[in-house]
DNA sequence: CTGTTATTTCAACGTATATTGAAATGAGGC
DNA sequence: GCCTCATTTCAATATACGTTGAAATAACAG
């Protein structure tokens, strides 16, 4: 349970694979051909492809085939786990934790 | 800012600091020793003492002295930082993703 | 089946991380 | 001052991580 938790969070742990997340975030359940992502993050194919590769193996993140190419997209009910895990251990009795994120998640209409 | 929360998640991606990081939470503002954390979590003193600088470095904690023993207390501020980080970065457009979080928040009363 | 595009896998390298035993620092108590 | 307790710092080691160039795989087009 908390091995699941520390590996996705060994995930977004880096820069590059934040910046993954972030546009696969951005790209949707649609998500985005792993191609896409090297140009527009200009990150070398190989080396994208291990951080996929990552994402991927802590559950973040899924892929498919389409054709030729690999798409990648975010698997939201693992970021919700994720989130909700973070959420569960740190706001246990701390409203300055967690108020602010009920206000930003209702201010976003969820 | 990314840079910020890359190395608060990087100083939770490690099973023994997310455990210092809940007992932390869990003690609340008072803190606690680090020989305490040290005997409750059986780690050893000087393995503890490189984790919790991590865990300083990085925001999550703060330390102070207290007669001969130093007190670790959690840093709420940074916390609602980074979990507001992830919440806005994931919840842009994804009711599916941030709604969880927000009725998690919402039954603790927050 | 050959060629081309898209992506991954492999091996190698340098760097960072986690843990350990031993020594050092800091804060009292006597 | 000296002794003890609490914790950190240091140096060493082993392991993990991120990046790279080169080779391999997969899918399609002709």
């Amino acid at each position: 349970m908390d091995e699941m938790a520390v590996s996705r969070l060994a995930a977004l742990a880096q820069i590059t694979r934040v910046n993954v997340f972030k546009a696969l975030m951005k790209a949707g359940p649609e998500g985005l051909p792993a191609g896409v992502l090297s140009t527009q993050l200009n990150v070398a194919p190989n080396t994208l492809s291990a951080h996929l590769s990552v994402l991927s193996q802590a559950g973040l993140v899924s892929a498919r085939r389409d054709g030729r190419m690999r798409i990648y997209a975010v698997e939201l009910e693992a970021v919700s786990q994720l989130l909700g895990y973070l959420v569960d251990d740190c706001c246990q009795g701390h409203p300055e934790v967690c108020a602010p994120i009920a206000a930003r998640s209702a201010a976003q209409n969820c």
